[in-house]
DNA sequence: CTATCATTCAAGGCATCGCTTGAATGATCT
DNA sequence: AGATCATTCAAGCGATGCCTTGAATGATAG
């Protein structure tokens, strides 16, 4: 009597698990958790075609991951809520801890897999708040406009090499960048040590530092 | 340079994702969140062929989510760790909280939907620590007797309606069973409040109270 | 060592997904 | 109202996923 709403309650659950299994959903999700963001700025930033992207951010909304709003003759996509956030960090944490193939990416990405655990949010401000550290943004010179850690340097991982000289090289530096699903920081972490830096990444990234009600600073002009 | 280890991470998220998009999964995640069995145990709870059921564990094993031993001839599945249960719950929850679809699956089964909040288990703890309290284990007997809370009674949804007059119509009855994934406690809920009873859901089930730290009960034999 | 049993592998059919292309919608601006 | 622009819809192709069937594996029992 009751296979079908069993059924259908599944079905829902296993929707929302689907709008997750795509690279480009999860690439698109990264970008929102940066900010609402319109349809043709994702598009450009994930190298996704309009219309594809399009049909991806409605495989989203379906599925209540995010929601839109119209501006002008724009269509805004955002977030739904953090818990759209903590799915996806819950997922990242999931497939780091279990999958041996993910370690083996990292190590490939990093010189022999970071020993050093990422910096936990808490620790970073305790040490932002005294000053002995050096936080490096490792995003879009836009991105960080938009809103970075008080105190962040910005350059990108083209632009990292040509800053090198003007690092301390006794302060331990730490960067992040988008978020977990994010490279960036890890790539960074890699130059710098290529280099003889003392440097680690944040646990998290921007999103994940606002999340937790910490200062952001956005750039006016 | 470093597109491809990028997209590689990706995948492994998304290989992750994709374990839990199948309905079929979700069935055998829910069983083995109740403990660890077999695959024609397994087979024979969610109503898949041997072979089918063999195939969707070993989906789930290369996405880590759950993990196999031998014992003599069989092979005995269970889930990875407690971060696999709370992966499904963050999925239930978004899922619940965002999909209007499934608040109408709900409102379908038990009949105008559940004005009440489930209670918490810390609630239905101290309740119980009081007498003040119910409570219906409504699963199949083979697992009531694997584990449940203590003090539950136990009553198939096919016996409910035999035991209806042993029920004490004054004491609140708070039903649970495999968990969140699980509709039983839903409609046995529906079930009692029709025939006038003052009924609720636990909030989770059976795996999220052991989860608690809290006792359970086994029966020897 | 052989027989047996639970599980896994392999191949096929059917449906769905993801991407592309080109047209349609819907809101703004003149 | 008509023109314009961002977004969405619709159709088609190739690839992948799910389920079934039948054979192969691997460990135990005699």
């Amino acid at each position: 009597m009751s296979i079908s709403p069993k059924l259908a309650l599944l079905e829902e659950y296993a929707l929302a698990a689907r709008a997750l299994s795509a690279p480009a959903r999860l690439m698109l999700l990264e970008q929102l958790a940066q900010g609402e963001r319109g349809v043709e700025a994702l598009a450009e930033k994930t190298g996704l075609t309009i219309a594809n992207c399009s049909q991806h951010l409605q495989q989203l909304r379906r599925a209540a991951l995010v929601t839109s709003r119209r501006d002008g003759k724009a269509v805004i996509y955002r977030l739904t809520d953090a818990k759209t956030l903590e799915l996806m960090d819950l997922l990242r944490i999931v497939a780091e801890r279990n999958l041996a193939q993910v370690e083996h990416i990292l190590r490939g990405l990093s010189g022999g897999y970071d020993p050093l655990e990422p910096v936990s949010r808490a620790v970073l401000a305790a040490r932002l708040a005294e000053g002995s550290v050096t936080v490096l943004d490792v995003r879009p010179s836009d991105e960080y406009a938009a809103g970075h850690i008080p105190g962040a340097r910005n350059a990108t991982l083209a632009q990292l090499e040509q800053i090198l000289p003007t690092l301390a090289h006794d302060a331990e530096i730490v960067a992040y960048c988008r978020g977990p699903y994010c490279v960036y920081a890890h790539q960074a972490v890699a130059t710098l040590r290529r280099h003889g830096l003392n440097a680690r990444r944040l646990e998290g990234g921007l999103p994940e530092w606002r999340e937790d009600g910490r200062p952001v600073l956005i750039d006016v002009g």
